[in-house]
DNA sequence: AACTCGGGGCA
DNA sequence: TGCCCAGAGTT
């Protein structure tokens, strides 16, 4: 049931929305961990504008683990956040180093206890590089899931579960995306442009126009 | 659950 | 200028 309307929506959304403009750029577990922690409160067009100088200056945990933090910063300026970036950046590869020998870990637990990962992060993580179910729900995705009834979850926690039912192993990634990009230009937090919507005649949050 | 952090994008 | 975030950490 759930999943012939999610099916519905991925549909519509697709045919509106087209194929994901922006994606993280990375070619390892360690590059996609880097451009995970500094994708937080930003944009993927933000962060690939400055991975491929930090993957090119700093491409092993050591490396990284010995950086000088101002250094780093000016690396990775222009992207929001960056001191507190460039810390969780140096802290992770330490705890790379010290706790899960310079490999990326495999597990949610794991992921959250590096600086800078928090659910969502390890999410992306967990299902890009380890071919694991787990939706990342970031508060577009929060919010559209709600709103499009797919989940009643109160928490991100409820909707991550609702939504990764509905879209097993890597079937989630096709969806992402959509939400992403529908939240951003359509069903905005704040007046939503249901007029403008390509499923608001099935929504069952649509504001009548 | 509410609050802080704190920089880029955009009207 | 002022307002809004494609989160995480702390209390």
């Amino acid at each position: 049931m759930a999943r012939e309307k999610a099916d519905f929506f991925i549909q519509r959304l697709r045919s509106y929305y087209g194929e994901p403009t922006t994606a993280l750029e990375y070619s390892s577990p360690f590059q996609l961990l880097l451009a995970v922690i500094l994708s937080a409160q930003t944009t993927d067009k933000q962060v690939n504008k400055v991975t491929p100088r930090l993957f090119a200056q700093y491409p092993t945990p050591e490396k990284l683990a010995a950086a000088h933090p101002d250094e780093l910063e000016k690396l990775i300026r222009g992207i929001g956040l960056f001191r507190n970036k460039a810390r969780a950046l140096i802290n992770t590869a330490q705890m790379l180093l010290r706790d899960f020998n310079g490999q990326v870990p495999g597990s949610r637990e794991e992921l959250m206890s590096l600086p800078g990962v928090g659910r969502k992060s390890a999410n992306v993580v967990l299902a890009v590089a380890f071919a694991r179910a787990s939706f990342p729900v970031d508060t577009h995705v929060f919010r559209v899931s709600r709103r499009l009834g797919l989940s009643q979850g109160q928490t991100p926690e409820q909707v991550e579960k609702d939504v990764t039912a509905i879209y097993p192993e890597k079937e989630w990634i096709k969806f992402h995306h959509l939400l992403i990009s529908h939240g951003r230009e359509i069903c905005k937090a704040r007046r939503p442009l249901c007029s403008r919507c390509p499923v608001q005649k099935e929504c069952p949050s649509s504001i009548a126009v």
